[in-house]
DNA sequence: ATCCCGAGGG
DNA sequence: CCCTCTGGAT
């Protein structure tokens, strides 16, 4: 099967199966994605979500959590990943948020990257789920499932694989790719022990095939 | 022991 | 390129 072939059968796929998918964060505006995603980092969504709604009961605006202490933000964010330096981001994104951009979250990946705590993957997840710009997020389920389907090869770096599958899927189908690609990761495609067995991927995987028929 | 929707700094 | 940050789930 050729890469070609791999991507079509990949959308189609999923086209069918999970055409609805989306975040699994739990989010009402742009202030509040971002605040997740940056929680998210290494942290499952689950916890996130279990996180978030005291940080916008208490700081309801950008504005509002631009002046937050250290001190009375940390305690929210302490049973997650990362505390100390979340806590940190969170401040220094509201604080740039709301002096340079009048407390309007930005829209492009170049002003997003800027934000502290923001980085590629970050600016990428923004401005696909709220925009639809074809900006393909590679976190380490996409980075993983993209590497064993095949869709992308030989790729080092997250940097790497971004630009192949940007490549690949069609402009209109990135923003959704990500999420698919993602709820396959977190629920088949499994890193230990891969789902196989119930994987709709199977055909045009290039794991699967190696390990049923090793070289 | 390994993994979770990484970012920043050296 | 590497390292550090750093808690909870499996």
């Amino acid at each position: 099967m050729t890469k070609k072939e791999r991507y079509e059968y990949v959308i189609r796929y999923f086209e069918e199966h999970a055409p609805d998918a989306e975040t699994e964060l739990i989010y009402d505006n742009p202030y509040q994605l971002l605040v997740a995603v940056i929680l998210s980092a290494q942290c499952t969504d689950k916890r996130v979500n279990m996180t978030t709604p005291a940080i916008f009961e208490k700081y309801p605006t950008v504005q509002d959590l631009s002046t937050a202490t250290v001190e009375e933000l940390f305690p929210l964010i302490k049973s997650i990943s990362y505390p100390n330096n979340k806590t940190k981001h969170l401040i220094g994104m509201a604080k740039m948020v709301t002096e340079e951009y009048n407390g309007e979250i930005p829209k492009t990946v170049p002003e997003l990257i800027k934000l502290p705590g923001v980085g590629r993957k970050t600016a990428n997840v923004i401005t696909s789920v709220i925009d639809h710009q074809p900006n393909m997020a590679v976190d380490t389920h996409v980075f993983r499932v993209s590497a064993r389907i095949g869709l992308t090869t030989n790729a080092k770096t997250v940097l790497q694989a971004e630009k192949q599958l940007v490549q690949n899927f069609p402009a209109d189908k990135i923003h959704i790719a990500h999420h698919w690609l993602i709820l396959h990761g977190r629920y088949v495609c499994i890193a230990r022990n891969p789902k196989c067995g119930i994987c709709g991927i199977r055909p045009a995987c290039k794991y699967y095939q190696k390990i049923t028929k090793p070289a």
